[in-house]
DNA sequence: TCTTTTTCTGAAATCGATTTCATAACAATT
DNA sequence: AATTGTTATGAAATCGATTTCAGAAAAAGA
């Protein structure tokens, strides 16, 4: 058996709570008694049970995370592991601890949570994602656990905390960025279309092409199916190039999604850029490695779980102070993947 | 306030101990009784206060993880996600809760261990590296603390668990799979030598080196500093180029490495395979997804994780069931980032 | 010197479960 | 009918801390 509380207590003739007072460094316990109390805790080795703590302060200083797939494949996304990255930093600097879903399927995970909230686990929760029909975000606001959200809110907007980039905006720039180079023939590879931000990177990339009199098929709007990348990737592939008029310039909301298409293009010698520009999204650090390396909006992962974390860890110290909303800006890093073309002049009548 | 076990009893004019017991679906409860209790529980909405249980139990349930630059460095690596995708699935299944450390430097981690061992946080913890210098493993020994290292042990080889590939002849394999593709100039690039990975897979390069009468000068044995890879690989790839025989084949104990000395490469109009071939190691996504994809020795790290979250499980349900080492087999995937060459052929005397 | 205030510490209750030990009620055995 | 054995449950202690409330001792004020 370890040290407790008590066996310090008695070896230094006080109570154990002015032991306990000690630990807490109370200003209420004579600098004298805190010295000797100090030293016996020493001498015998004593430490903190945190869990004796938990019990009575009824809080764990621990943060829960839920990950969109858990585990068994957001990891395989750097964008995840850097906003993980985000959450770690912060955390650490506020002396709490992370524990993760570990489940596997969304139902599995809604489990974890229910384990997390109704066991008291964590103090508070990070999801990772914001999605339609999902449970997780609801279960949290009826239950009134505080929770933040990294994505845009589908509802309650004004209820909870999240931290987002204004991803309609960002997709908007990425599309222009190729219209301004000279590209009118234009495709868009998204994740989900159940996420948002799937559906508002779309509604940019749409709004650039309408203010540009752009027309955008639906054959030219892709999904990418995470759970088998890289044949999705092939078959997207050569639908694309398949159509009358394939895309010179592509959106692809994610750098790990364009890597895949990326390597798809290639096997089928498309040459980047020079005959397709890329651009992505998040800047991670395989978007820096690529070949080319791929130009990409980055959204600042690291900052995005920074402020999620920093911002939930706030709201657990005062419940008071909710943030609303907090939208991490966004920027264009240029690199190889684009290039600038002779847009196709269309036909024109003379006015004079 | 939640609804406790002390409710439930007494709605259900029980006592709490046997409210505990259907909880636990002891046999001692009369099955009339456990129905109506677990009636009553479902009614008032009573969810187990998990961190009651623990302080009893003295076991959370749940695994400590520790990382070598924790959250910082590691995460930007997709071979540590791949590990924890193990880690998780194997606590999924045994419904054990995953902590991770966050501290930065690794005095900090040290720290986190400290409190995660002596605060009685986690019942276990797996170490995700082995390094020379390292205090954790040291400490966790001393205290007797049960953990699992995934990588070679340096010592007290026989006092704990380990999971591991044989990274010896791993990199021999890849080092002899460059050579019987034609290639004599060869070059090793790995990470810190600190890590027993990385002394292990440069043995292994050497002997294969060796075995083939190919000598290997010390400048074409590199390391990349993980704290800055892009500049470091730059500065890597010159000095291996300005060699008078700069090598045609490259063994790099890490894909991530392997893309940054690739992107290097080719930012200086070096082909891949053509000029160089690259082996890499752990077969991540990165390496799929690379252009040209890489050549790369898998080591299963999810495997890794997987089974070293398995067996740390296996030691803490029963302690006396020490499993010394597990040995995950390794194999190289051919991709395109090798090529045969036509090795120069050495001058010889006329023998006859 | 006596009262009041302040400073320091202790006793005991508490957090929410588990578990040991005891016992009532009933069945089985002789 | 008396004894032994089962079965089902309860009372109370316990895990390791924190915290409220109270009280002793010392300092300050009258």
């Amino acid at each position: 058996m370890s040290v407790t509380i008590k066996d310090v207590a008695k070896r230094a003739n006080v109570a154990p709570s002015t032991v306990s007072r000690v630990i807490s460094d109370s200003p209420r316990i004579s600098e004298d008694t805190k010295k000797r109390v100090r030293k016996i805790m020493d001498e015998m080795g004593y430490h903190l049970n945190i869990n004796g703590r938990v019990l009575v302060r009824q809080s764990t200083q621990t943060i829960g995370i839920v990950m969109k797939d858990s585990a068994t494949h957001s990891f395989e996304n750097p964008f995840f592991s850097e906003i993980l990255k985000g959450i770690s930093e912060s955390c650490h600097a506020n002396e709490y601890s992370l524990n993760l879903t570990t489940g596997e399927s969304e139902e599995s995970i809604f489990q974890d949570v229910i384990k997390m909230v109704q066991g008291k686990r964590v103090d508070g929760i990070i999801v990772l994602y914001s999605k339609e029909d999902d449970k997780v975000v609801p279960y949290l606001m009826e239950h009134n656990f505080p929770f933040v959200v990294v994505g845009k809110p589908l509802y309650g907007a004004n209820k909870f905390m999240y931290v987002d980039n204004d991803n309609i905006e960002a997709s908007r720039d990425a599309t222009n960025y190729l219209i301004d180079r000279g590209h009118r023939e234009l495709g868009f590879i998204g994740g989900d279309l159940k996420f948002e931000v799937t559906r508002d990177r779309l509604k940019g990339f749409k709004l650039a092409a309408e203010q540009h009199g752009i027309e955008v098929k639906d054959h030219s709007i892709k999904s990418i199916d995470l759970n088998d990348t890289v044949e999705n990737g092939k078959k997207l592939v050569k639908a694309l190039l398949s159509l009358s008029k394939p895309p010179t310039g592509l959106v692809i909301t994610d750098d790990y999604n364009g890597l895949t298409v990326m390597s798809a293009l290639q096997e089928e010698n498309i040459r980047i850029p020079q005959d397709v520009s890329i651009i992505g999204f998040n800047n991670t650090m395989i978007a820096k490695l690529a070949n080319p390396p791929l130009t990409t909006v980055d959204t600042n992962p690291y900052q995005l779980g920074f402020e999620a974390s920093s911002g939930l860890i706030d709201i657990l110290h005062d419940p008071s102070k909710v943030k609303r909303g907090v939208i991490i800006p966004t920027t264009i890093i240029e690199r190889d993947s684009c290039i600038s073309i002779q847009p196709m002049i269309e036909p024109q009548l003379d006015v004079n």
